[in-house]
DNA sequence: ACATAATGTTTGTAATACAAACCGGTTTGC
DNA sequence: GCAAACCGGTTTGTATTACAAACATTATGT
């Protein structure tokens, strides 16, 4: 059954925000910042934040934290496992609907 | 902001069951009973009838029922409403995530 | 020195995914 | 012919979770 494909899909990918932020770091080369984010995806920086939390906590994301002069500065970058996932994301999806088109 | 596309697609999408359930509507031609989504997807009837309420609700799903014999049955069919909707997600996620690979 | 802003985090709440319990009706066993 | 098991779904209760408001901390402007 092709729609069981999307059960190899991570979880945590299955939410607007969650797909939009990694399919941002999975993007850029190199780390986003947390201001970054919040301005291109329209997110607030309470949501943004726990977001953050859960995509860490599961691996598709490393937070830095640094010091900019002396103030904090939080950036993020996808981790090898976060490209895998939005991968599988992709070609799941992609196998369970391109034939309906 | 390329992933503002995601912002275009249907919320119910969002969720691995009821994606499922739209990819086998949508590529079903006519219509597919609850027993059928029960076995295939491998959700619990009251999961399911949960989804199919929501997914009627916002009209990317038509509820049918009839009696097959003297038992009823009940089909789900994937409006245009519907169609449409997985098109969108399709392609808001192919121009999102494709460049990241 | 005091107000305002910047950077995140924690907390409270409303929405929701899920399965258990339920319900109306039908078939089976005895 | 009656109870028990079954079928086809729906409603309800609960646990999770997405979200923004409130909070904490430090920096900046005047």
């Amino acid at each position: 059954m092709a729609s069981s494909e999307l059960l190899n899909v991570h979880p945590a990918l299955f939410d607007r925000a969650r797909l939009a932020i990694m399919a941002h770091l999975s993007l850029a080369k190199g780390a986003v910042d947390f201001n970054t984010l919040i301005a291109e995806l329209e997110l607030t920086r309470g949501n943004l934040s726990t977001h953050m939390k859960k995509l860490e906590h599961d691996g598709l994301v490393r937070i830095k934290k640094a010091f900019i002069g002396r103030k904090t500065r939080t950036t993020y970058i996808c981790t090898s496992k976060g490209k895998k996932a939005i991968q599988i994301y992709l070609s799941a999806v992609e196998t369970v609907l391109r034939s309906s088109l």
